[in-house]
This record gives structure tokens, C-alpha cells and sequence, in this order.
DNA sequence: TCTGGGGTCCTAGGACCC
DNA sequence: TCTGGGGTCCTAGGACCC
């Protein structure tokens, strides 16, 4: 089987380096993306704009993207603004802007596609390329074999960078684990090739959590067997993992710690759920502020609707999502007889879940998903099995029309 | 002043069918 | 009446990722 070359790139920073190019006056100063509209910058007195700080913030929002600088102070993606603001008060604060992302997003996608095609989204800052083909045809540079796959990589670099102004960091190796490590390690505006027999000095002295795969929960556990690095995770005997992980998880565990990864670039994929959901301002209770969250879920209900309309889909499922005040979380789903589009049915099966929760506690989120989906006008009468279910009797009936 | 919004995939149990 | 598997669909929750 022939080689294969695969590069993970990923935009440095990314919304806030778009946000950069609008406000160059912020260069090299600490800046967090986060926040709603009201934070949006305004001319002051003397014509000068006047940049929202976070000690300026109150509200339940968090960090989207933080700039290098803002970095430094120990602020990063995810952290709660109002407790990035005790680390950082004077750091600038912008609102979100997903519009100008989702343009500045086609444009790199576009510009690494004009050199390599085959291209997997990872969402809206990161791709995987496959360069296995284009690195068959870039012979070796001068003597060494490897030099016309770098070449190939900095010329995709540099054609993201004419085309939008903005760096990012590309992990070069034989597949998507390795690749998506290896962009990680020299970031920003970095190019990182790793090959296999690199593994044992570039990948195992790495924690756990560089794989993409390992998360917070996975990472505790294997702490607390005593396992740290990658490299004592490769050590592990893979049925002393199995044990403990599952038969999947554990055997994938020993793979990605060996540095194996057979999966291909996907480059066309459908997609499988739609949702939209909110954090409230405050806790509301379903009772007292029965008609604000009557109004809440009718606008998510819309706004379902129209993506829905918008990619030509319907949905045989629709499925709520609660979360309550000290944050538990909870879902229903309701499958119907044939599948919807229409706001009007969005919301009456929305009804029919919300009927199925305890709804004393006050809530803090609410959302509404569409799965199940179906490209809309072909085949109508897909429902040949209509198993009637035994609605529960509802103990309350909160929100109805 | 803890903890956004949009996703995917996996597991596990129960219903139901053969 | 009791005893089997296998397969699919549905639901709920959770881990993880960007």
C-alpha cells in the first residue's frame, strides 16, 4: 500500500485573529472573544472607539477565543468571563461574531483546496488534508526525502495567509492522530512533520491529553492508574486497558498510543441532528415565567424551522434539552409518525417532551434538536410502522398554547 | 458571581419481531 | 408454561470535540 501523508491544519486563534484584522489597533494586546452585541465597540466623545474591557462584563457567558497576549494572563477558551475578568480586568472584551467566521472559514478552506482537494471540516478553524497523492508527485528536495511534502505544506500556509491575512499551524504525519498532535506542538504559524520513527522522542513525553479522543474524565482515570504520558500509556498491557476502559475504548487507547490511526479523510459527510439552544440571563421557573419560556421555545422552535428549510431537510425526531439551575442536564426525545419542518410541529412535539420532565426546579437553558432527518419531498409515506405509544399522563401541562 | 452553543459517537436497557 | 437468541428501533445520558 502506498504511503500516506496527512496534514491537520488549524487556524492560530482564530476568531480572535479575525476580529484582529477589523481592529489592527489590538495587535499584541490581550483580547477575548465572548459575550454578546452590547459589547461591540462604539465611537467615544472624541471619535476614537472605545473597546468594552472584562470587568466591564456581568453575565453568564464564557471565553470563545483568547489572543496570545491575553493568554499570558492565564485566560483561555471556555473559562467563565466573569472569572476571566479576576485574572484579567483590563483585558479587551468583543462580541462574537460566527458571520465574519463562517466567511473568513470558506476562505482558507478555499485557499488550501486551490493546492490540495481533499479536504475533511473539522468545523469552522480546522481541516485534515490528504497530501498522500500530491506527495507522490514532489519528489525529495535536494537530499532530503521529506522536503517536497514540507514544501508542499509551507505552500498551502502561505496561500491561506495571502488569501486572509492570517496564519496557521500544520502537523505533517503518516495519519489524522499523529497529524492533529503534531499541529498542536508548534503553534502559532507552526509546521511540524512526525514520522513514525519519531514517536518514541516527540509523542510519548506528552500527556495523555494530546490525543484527540482523551478527554478530562478519560485523562483522571488513567491518572489515577498511574498512567501520565503517552509513552506509559503504550506500555500498558492492552488487556490490563481493555479491562479497565471497555473493549473498544481500551483497545483504541493502545492503538493511538502506538501511533496508529488507520482512518481516511472524509470528505463528504451528511449531517446528523440540527439544534439550537439558550442560556437564559437568569434562572426562570416554569410556572412563574411560564410565558417568557412559552416565547423562549417558540423563537428556538423558528429558528430550527428555518435551518431546516434552509438545507431542505425534515426530521422524524425532535428532542429537547433542559438544563437546570446547579446544571443537570436533561433530554427527551419524541419520534413521530412522519417526519416535520414546520415551526407549528417542531413546537407541539417540544410539547409532548417537556410534558415528560419534572419541571420544579428552575431552569437555566433550553433547547430544541431535530434528528432523524430526511431530505424533504422524496418518499412522503416512509412511516410503515406506527407502534402507538401510551402517553404518560402528564403531571403538569406547563407551556401549553 | 463558576460552567456558551453546535455538534458526533457510544453505551445500555426496553420494546418488539422473528 | 418455560426457554433461547438475534436484530432493529427508540430513548436517555454522557464523553468528547470545535
Amino acid at each position: 500500500m502506498a504511503e500516506r501523508w496527512i496534514a491537520h491544519l488549524d487556524m492560530d486563534a482564530f476568531y480572535a485573529s479575525v476580529e484582529l484584522l477589523r481592529y489592527p489597533q489590538l495587535k499584541g494586546q490581550p483580547v477575548v472573544i465572548g459575550g454578546r452585541r452590547e459589547h461591540q465597540p462604539r465611537a467615544g466623545a472624541d471619535g476614537q472607539l472605545q473597546f468594552s474591557r472584562l470587568r466591564d462584563y456581568t453575565g453568564r457567558g464564557v471565553i470563545t477565543t483568547a489572543t496570545y497576549a491575553a493568554r499570558a494572563f492565564g485566560v483561555r477558551s471556555g473559562l467563565g468571563l466573569m472569572k476571566a475578568a479576576q485574572l484579567a480586568p483590563d483585558c479587551i472584551l468583543l462580541p462574537v461574531d460566527f458571520e465574519a467566521y463562517r466567511a473568513a472559514s470558506r476562505r482558507f478552506k478555499a485557499a488550501v483546496r486551490e493546492i490540495a482537494p481533499v479536504i475533511e471540516d473539522r468545523g469552522i478553524d480546522e481541516i485534515y488534508i490528504d497530501l498522500s497523492e500530491l506527495a507522490q508527485g514532489r519528489g525529495s528536495v535536494a537530499h532530503d526525502p521529506l522536503g517536497g511534502l514540507k514544501q508542499l505544506a509551507q505552500d498551502i500556509k502561505n496561500n491561506v495567509r495571502a488569501a486572509t491575512a492570517l496564519t496557521c499551524s500544520i502537523g505533517l504525519a503518516p495519519n489524522k492522530l499523529l497529524a492533529k498532535i503534531a499541529s498542536e506542538l508548534d503553534k502559532p504559524d507552526g509546521l511540524t512533520l512526525i514520522r513514525p520513527e519519531d514517536l518514541a522522542t516527540r509523542i510519548w513525553p506528552l500527556s495523555v491529553r494530546a490525543i484527540n479522543g482523551v478527554g478530562p474524565k478519560a485523562a483522571q482515570r488513567l491518572e489515577d492508574l498511574g498512567v501520565h504520558s503517552i509513552g506509559e500509556l503504550a506500555a500498558c498491557d492492552p488487556a490490563w486497558l481493555i479491562q479497565r476502559f471497555g473493549k473498544s475504548y481500551g483497545a483504541w487507547l493502545h492503538e493511538s498510543a502506538h501511533g496508529r490511526d488507520e482512518r481516511p479523510v472524509v470528505t463528504h459527510s451528511e449531517s446528523v441532528s440540527i439544534s439550537h439552544e439558550t442560556t437564559f440571563e437568569r434562572d426562570l421557573h416554569a410556572v412563574r415565567d411560564k410565558a417568557e419560556l412559552g416565547a423562549i421555545l417558540d423563537r428556538l422552535c423558528e429558528a430550527l424551522a428555518r435551518d431546516l428549510a434552509k438545507k431542505n431537510l425534515s426530521a422524524r425526531t425532535i428532542g429537547i434539552k433542559l438544563r437546570f439551575e446547579g446544571f443537570k442536564t436533561v433530554t427527551r426525545d419524541q419520534t413521530l409518525e412522519a417526519p416535520v419542518q414546520a415551526a407549528a410541529d417542531i413546537r407541539h412535539a417540544a410539547g409532548l417532551c417537556l410534558k415528560r420532565v419534572d419541571l420544579s426546579k428552575r431552569l437555566r437553558l433550553m433547547g430544541v434538536r431535530a434528528a432523524g432527518l430526511e431530505a424533504t419531498g422524496a418518499g412522503q409515506s416512509s412511516a410503515p410502522r406506527a407502534r402507538v405509544k401510551s402517553e404518560r399522563p402528564s403531571n403538569q401541562s406547563l407551556f401549553d398554547e
